[in-house]
This record gives structure tokens, sequence and C-alpha cells, in this order.
DNA sequence: CTTGACCCTCCAATTACTGGAATCCCTATC
DNA sequence: GATAGGGATTCCAGTAATTGGAGGGTCAAG
């Protein structure tokens, strides 16, 4: 399979599976021509990789869940704890843009949104922060 | 003030100010050993950008924001079209965010974590994709 | 006169790609 | 054989918003 092929099948567009050349990702052998040829394995990888980065895991992340992968002596235990790393990750995320997203609905209600130049979004940006 | 005293009335690092200066949100006088001279109004405009990047406006958002602050005939229509834009951005990270872990939960939570090596966690990001 | 706390500029790294330029390869058609 | 197209290659640069560090100047106190 040429690049072309694997990109169509894993959903990564070639330059991101460049990338992941780059990055030591996958490997591909070359053809005379100097196209990448992939096997079957390698688009496993990428199905993988594209799995879990739409699953939010950063590149390290990936690195280390394909070499659990690729390990039959793995413990689960291992994988357990990226994900759970990386839940709390996504908790404290998703507070940090509730939080956000409570002051922000709350000022944009406040806010009339007419032609007048009153308003409280600007205010509550230009206000002294107490302390 | 000089820039360690503006760094510690606004919250924002030094480093911060002057990458701030360099792409032209703030422009404080220099004294003449090369200082950096902030007034109180630049420092007004500090807290500002550390408010509104606080609640997690893009740079280009802040901008905006500070022009239509400091733009005395603004319509508050503006400011609330820029909030309401934000927060529809927000609205959808949350919303992927939730999914990442609604599904990285059931994954977690089906996954024995102890030293055997079978792991549903693997399992689904090795998952064929349908179609 | 030295020490320590400031301040300066400039360069590079971060994350995970993405865009674009310049060039090469392969196949098909005229 | 010329040409056109669709793919492939490499390499460089840019994105967002800082942050880290090197190498050096400034200032006030002891």
């Amino acid at each position: 399979m040429n690049i072309g092929d694997v990109s169509s099948r894993s959903g990564l567009p070639a330059k991101t599976i460049r990338y992941y050349e780059d990055i030591g990702l996958v490997c591909p052998q070359r053809e005379a021509n100097g196209y990448r040829r992939f096997c079957a394995a390698d688009l496993h990888k990428l199905n993988f990789l594209c799995r879990a980065r739409s699953l939010g895991f950063s590149i390290e992340d990936c690195r280390n869940l394909l070499a659990l992968y690729e390990d039959q002596d793995r413990a689960s235990a291992d994988v357990k704890r990226v994900a759970e790393q990386h839940l709390d990750a996504i908790h404290r995320k998703i507070a940090e843009l509730e939080a956000m997203r409570d002051t922000l609905a709350n000022l944009a209600d406040a806010c009339s949104g007419d032609q007048r130049p009153d308003c409280p979004i600007l205010l509550d940006l230009a206000r002294v922060p107490e302390g």
C-alpha cells in the first residue's frame, strides 16, 4: 500500500502519517522509487493511533499505549494507569471550561447586545481584581 | 512601574508581558536605561488581558475586546457577539471532552487493572473501524 | 567593590500537525 | 515522444501562546 491508500483507510492525512514516521511511530518500508510501502501491520498501527488520538491521548501517550499493545506480557494495570491519568486531565479540563462557560453565559445574558455602549461583559473584564 | 511591578499586580509573568508588547497589545514607555515603564493605564490593560485570557478568549479576541473597551462609541452587540462565539466554541469543546470522558470511563471501568495482559482499553484502540 | 535582584534582547522549544514550494514518478492519451 | 494528471518525495515555515535559557546590562545595599 502507498501512503494514499493507508491514508484513506486509516482516516489520517498523508501529511500526518509522514509526521508519524518522522517521530518514529511507524516505520514503513520503502520501494525502489522511494515511495513508502505500508504493510497490514502498519495500517493497523495507524488505525490504533487514529483512535487513540481521537480519544485525546497525547502523542507520547500513544507511543506508550502502542508499546503496551505490542507487548504480550504487559500488565493491564499499566494501560489503565495511562487511561486514568488522561481521564483526570479531561475532568480538569471540563471543569475549567464549565467555569468559563458559566461566567460567560451569565455575562452574555446580562448584556443587552444593542447599539448602546454599556456592556457588563466589558465591565467584568475591566474590573479591578480584589487583593 | 517596572515590569516586575506590573507582573505581580496583574498576575501575568514578565515574559508574557514582554510578549504582549511584542504583538502590540501594550506599548509601555521606556526609561533612559531601556527598562519598560508602565503607567496605570498599561496595568489596567494587563489586568483586562489577564481576565479575558482566563475566560479562554484567544489573543485575537482579546485584541478586539480591548479595542471595543477603549472605543466609547462601541455597540454592546459587538462585544456580545465575540462572547457568544467564544461561548459556542466552549460548548463544542465541552461536548467533545465529555464524549471522550464517557468512552474512557467505560473502558477504564471494564479494565481489571492487574498483572494480566488482557485489556479492553487496548482492544478498543485496536478495533477495526467499521466501513 | 561585590553581591543579588532586577532588567534587557534574542534564540529555541513546546504540541501536533498543516501549508506550500520544488521536484520526481507513473500511467494514459494524443 | 510529448504531455497531462495524479500521486509521491523532501524540506522549510507557520500555527497559538507562551516558556526556558543564554549572555549580558543596571541598580541599590553593604
